[in-house]
This record gives C-alpha cells, structure tokens and sequence, in this order.
DNA sequence: CGTCCAGTTGACAGTATTCAATAGCGGTGG
DNA sequence: CCACCGCTATTGAATACTGTCAACTGGACG
C-alpha cells in the first residue's frame, strides 16, 4: 500500500492520429493531470469525498467494497481508455487501487459538473458513461447469482480477451489470483483449480500463470450461455 | 402468463396533496397512460424494443435476465414509485413481469428523449436516476458474491421493510420464495429453511409466508454487515 | 543459492443444492 | 359448510460444489 503517486503536466493526449475525434473520453482526459500510482496503491479510500475523476491511460485498476470482517468484492477491473470514480454523491461508495503500475488522468469533478451543464453533448456523454456501467454490473449479477465456478472462469477469460488490445485469443491478465478471486466471488483455490482442470480439458493453455491462451474458445462460450 | 393488459386515460396524478411537488417521477407520470397487468404476466421481454419507460403506482414488478437452461437472476424488484425499464440501447436488457396484480404508468422513450434534450433539469434526474440504479445493482452485487444466505435473506428483509410503505417492522412480501430466491442467488428450499431458521432464533416471526415481523431488527443488522 | 511470495495441489469440512415427500393455504364446487 | 384440488411452502435425506486448512512448488530477485 506505498502510495507514491507524482503529478506531471500533461502532454497533448493523442491516443490515435486521427484528426480531433473528441469522443467523451478525449475531453475528460483533455480537462486534467497525469498521476501514476505503484502497484497496490490505493487510488482513493470508500467513502472518500469524490472530489475527482479518474480515466486509466496504462495498467489496470480495481474497483472494489469491502465487508467489515474482510470480505471483499471487486465491482469491475477498469483498463486502459476506462473511466472510474464518477459518482453522483459527493463520496465514494467504493475504493479504488493499482492492480499494477499505472497512470490515470484526473479531472476535478466541479470542472466537470460545471462543463456538463451547459454542454448537453457531454452530460449525455457522461450519462451514457454510467448507463454503460450500469449495463456491465447487472450482467455480472447474472454471473455472480447463478453461475457455477467454472462459468464464472469462462466467462472472464472471455470478457478479458474481448477487452485485451490485442483482441485476439491471447491474454495477459494484469491482476492476482485473489483479485481474480473476489470479482468472481470465488476463493483463491477454486480460480486456481478451475485454471487447471480448462488447461485439463485443453480450453486454455497456461503457459504462465499470468498469461492464458484461449484454444477453444467454443468451449468456453459453451460454458458462457 | 395471461397477458390482459387494459389501459386507461390518466386521472390528475397525485400521490400527495402537497402543491405540486413536481419530482421527476411526476414529471414523468405526467406523460404516459395508466396501465394494468395481471400477477405473472409480462410487461416486456428481454431483446424487445424499449419503447416505453414505466413507472410503479401499485403491485410489484420483478425485472429479469434468463440464462439458456432457464436459471433465473432477478436483478431488482420495483414498487410503488419505482422506475423501470430506462434504457440507453434501443432494445431492453432484461425483461419485466408483474409480481402481483399492478398498475403502472407507461411513457413514450421518444418523447421522453425529445424533452430531455432542451430540459436541462429533466435530462439530471433522468441521470440520477441512472446512477441510483446503478448503486443498487453495486450494492446487491456485494451481496451475490460474498454474503452467505443468513446474510443475504437477513439484508433482503431489511431493505423490504425499508422500502416498504409503512417503514415499520412489519413487511408484506409481495413475491413468492422463488422470486426471493433468484434475487439472491439462491435456490427456493435454502430461503425457506433460513427464514425458519430466522424465526428459530427469534429474529423474526412469520404469522404466514408473505407476512414477516422483524423481531430483532439488529440481530438482522448483524448478519447485514 | 536462499528467500519470498504467488500459485498450485491435496485432504477434508461445510454450506447450499438436489431430489423427494409432506404440509399448508386458497379457491371451487358439490 | 366442507371436501377436494392445485399450488406454494416447508421439511428431510443425500449429494455436490465450493471453501478451509495446510503443504508444496516454482519463479523472481537479491
């Protein structure tokens, strides 16, 4: 938990060459600064004022509740081009921390807020934005409330590759086990044992535990549905 | 199933006799007819063309998502007041069936979406509205992925009573155990045996199956945390 | 080369599910 | 008014899946 985050300037962002395409993204990023955060940092705390903001530009972040004994469930994973921390209230109703090193861009809130209501082109983005998060939670209540261990697994692995850069049927997962684990509300031992018996079964190859090659993606679909 | 939905002009809306309060949910209750469906019957379908939004003023409508083999998620019930069925995507991610005998106010998307684009203010709460959903599905997924069946009935009686009308420690249930049960992730003996098994330790009384008096409200707040 | 940590594997336990039978409730009709 | 029917809910016994506890492996790093 070293929170050892920097602040620079931020440099023209350009994520493609194309000429201006001003998506949502774009303007949030346009709007702040550049912080890193070492692995395992937390980003902010549960119930922290919700004074920013936050877009992932590298790496990973988790999203995360946690229950008074420890118990902890993980909301989402938010990757690169991902926007985290926007809430309604004034603070935060979960924590959000590095998965690995990784630079956000952070925009205040109130700069926001103020853009949005005379701009009724982002306020529609920024509702859209959280329509969307919307959308993604309430399919993985359907996951959380009635699928097994192993289509919980299947069904990661193939949101993680659909959302990997790369896109293909190579993934390298940037998180833990354990965070594996608590998103999919599963232990530690049972990811690992799942891992195992879909490389068993020749779904998937593990050539490191970070790394997973989808062979038979069939197969997993087979378990998504 | 028995579809036999009728529908009516809209009477003056008013749930109170306050002087125009004017919450969004008039707003909306404003724009749409009244109509009726019969316990069971389908008020949309999941894929189905979200053409109307609703509003809840009585009965209880559960919204559904189906997995291929037939288990069943329900991601929330709506009551009196409640808004369903609002959707970014053209078509509705879930489907929604009465629980009990209902009526609901059924509004035109369009002309909801025309009003939003020159009403700034219409355009917020339709947004809250989002992320108020939002919170709840967060909430309930906490429950899904890390809370045992003592504790996810104890915190689904807990926020029944809450929600309910009278706010007292007396609830009406308006679902049978298997819309309890696919709520929260469970299967229909286990919500019967862990409400006896509530009622064994004095935590709550059932003077029949869809009356529940919370005995020991805290007893239940501890198994809620 | 040894340490450390993440991940894997094994044996066992426990919670929730499954399958099956029984009980209770509400409505209908004789 | 009561008997019967259908449906919902409860209860029981056995099973299965996942969790718990513990030992071990393997790779990264100093």
């Amino acid at each position: 938990m070293t929170q050892k985050a920097y602040v620079q300037s931020l440099p023209p962002v350009q994520w493609s060459e194309e000429p201006a395409p001003r998506t949502p993204r774009d303007v949030l990023a346009s709007l702040g600064v550049v912080t890193s955060f070492d692995r395992n940092s937390e980003i902010f705390a549960e119930d922290a004022a919700a004074e920013h903001i936050f877009i992932v530009l590298t790496g990973a972040v988790r999203i995360c509740k946690l229950l008074g004994d420890g118990r902890r469930q993980i909301e989402t994973f938010c990757l690169a081009g991902d926007v985290f921390g926007w809430e309604t209230a004034a603070r935060h109703r979960f924590s959000a921390e590095a998965v690995s090193e990784c630079k956000v861009v952070r925009v205040k809130r109130a700069i926001l807020f103020a853009r949005a209501s005379d701009d009724p082109e982002l306020a529609h983005a920024l509702w859209a934005l959280t329509a969307a998060e919307l959308t993604r939670t309430q399919n993985h209540l359907l996951v959380l409330g009635r699928k097994t261990a192993q289509e919980r697994v299947a069904t990661f692995l193939l949101d993680m590759a659909q959302r990997s850069t790369t896109g293909g049927t190579e993934v390298t997962l940037p998180m833990s086990r354990q965070d594996i684990a608590d998103y999919l509300g599963l232990t530690i031992e049972t990811v690992s044992r799942t891992l195992t018996h879909l490389e068993e079964t020749a779904a998937i190859a593990l050539p490191s535990s970070r790394r997973v090659l989808l062979k038979d993606s069939s197969a997993l679909r087979g378990l998504n549905a």
